[in-house]
DNA sequence: TGTACATCAGTGAACGCGCGTTCACTGATGTAC
DNA sequence: TGTACATCAGTGAACGCGCGTTCACTGATGTAC
């Protein structure tokens, strides 16, 4: 049952999408490719006239979840500041759903175990992150912040550890959510209230 | 081949101490019973004499993992402060041995797919190194650190946020290693840095 | 434009492998006398 | 203490299942004339 082209890079696109989602919400090694395919509305056969492996699969997934995650978080520090982003970040909400999530709380303890096609689009996706929070930042030259401005290193490593706090916090807060909730919201909470103070400045 | 009551015993506690060191290696997913029990000098027919399950030894591996890792960080921190042990935590040696290193790098955001039990040990043994984080913290009461003291609230909260930037840290660094050492290691140091004021409050 | 045919996206069965788990068996341990 | 026997820790083959991947086939698409 051969489809249009058109419908066939909108197949390929649905893949990419329920990967993203399905990897992020179980982890690469528990979403199998039929279940993938079946999400996306077909049937395994098919899976490799579309990507060259699983793990192929799995590199495009994460990427994609990078560009998503990234096009969020500019969208909400347009808005509500990096302060803002960061409250929503810390939330409940993000934490219980992992598959719409930040790529980076969802796989960082386990790209180590990944293809290296994956470990490379973490690691751009991540440097990419990076980027962009550090843009967020008040710079050394801004009029209205000069006293806590920063020069572009400095910019960068303080991205850096705003980021690695988030993730952190929000990874902790997932692994503890059904053994202990109210650890879990202690974790989102003291996590908030530490970074509030880096992410207004 | 029947043994000595107390041969079954230390072979039960290699098997613990293989499986803490190949699950953080290569996370629960990434080994099986059978090289698990290769490792601890025994073949894998035997296994089912001494754990339930898979998930069984995954709980108590977790739960042992997090006694050597409290361990290791009340030695260091008695001897090197705070500030001693977050610069220890944050290097190229700790990420590189990620089998003998941090379990809470090493299974945060892999805790989440486990089995019940394996999560209830995680929250265990990381409410556990909470407590041992906080009070290394400066207290209200303390004559030396008066300025900076907290209440104990306020101390569980800091440490909180410390872990996560450690957790977050070196999870990312691992996560970047193989892909963009230098990434990684801007990592580790941006985030050491980002903690020293922290770490030495 | 219409027609005949080659192409190829998708289907579903099948393969091969690894892994968690089970089981019959072995032989040294530990115990009852 | 010595002996006969029951126990049971460990062995290695086997089972069953799921998963990544392959393949022969189908039938609609797209193209050559």
């Amino acid at each position: 049952m051969r489809v249009t082209k058109e419908k066939a890079a909108e197949h390929r696109a649905a893949i990419v999408e329920a990967a993203a989602r399905l990897f992020r919400d179980r982890g690469f090694d528990g979403v199998g490719v039929a279940e993938i395919m079946q999400a996306a509305g077909l049937t395994h056969g098919g899976f490799y006239g579309h990507f060259a492996s699983k793990d192929a699969l799995a590199a495009e997934a994460c990427g994609s979840a990078f560009t998503q995650g990234i096009g969020r978080f500019a969208a909400r520090a347009a808005d509500a500041g990096l302060a803002g982003y960061v409250a929503t970040y810390l939330t409940a909400e993000h934490r219980d759903r992992r598959g719409g999530g930040c790529p980076m709380a969802a796989f960082a303890t386990e790209i180590g175990h990944q293809d290296p096609q994956v470990q490379a689009a973490f690691a751009e996706g991540l440097a990419g992150f990076i980027d962009a929070v550090a843009a967020r930042l008040p710079a050394a030259g801004d009029d209205a912040t000069a006293a806590d401005g920063h020069d572009d290193e400095t910019r960068r490593a303080r991205a850096i550890g705003l980021l690695a706090a988030m993730v952190g916090g929000m990874a902790l807060a997932r692994a503890t959510a059904e053994a202990s909730p109210k650890l879990s919201a202690e974790i989102l909470e003291a996590v908030k209230v530490d970074l509030q103070p880096v992410a207004a400045s």
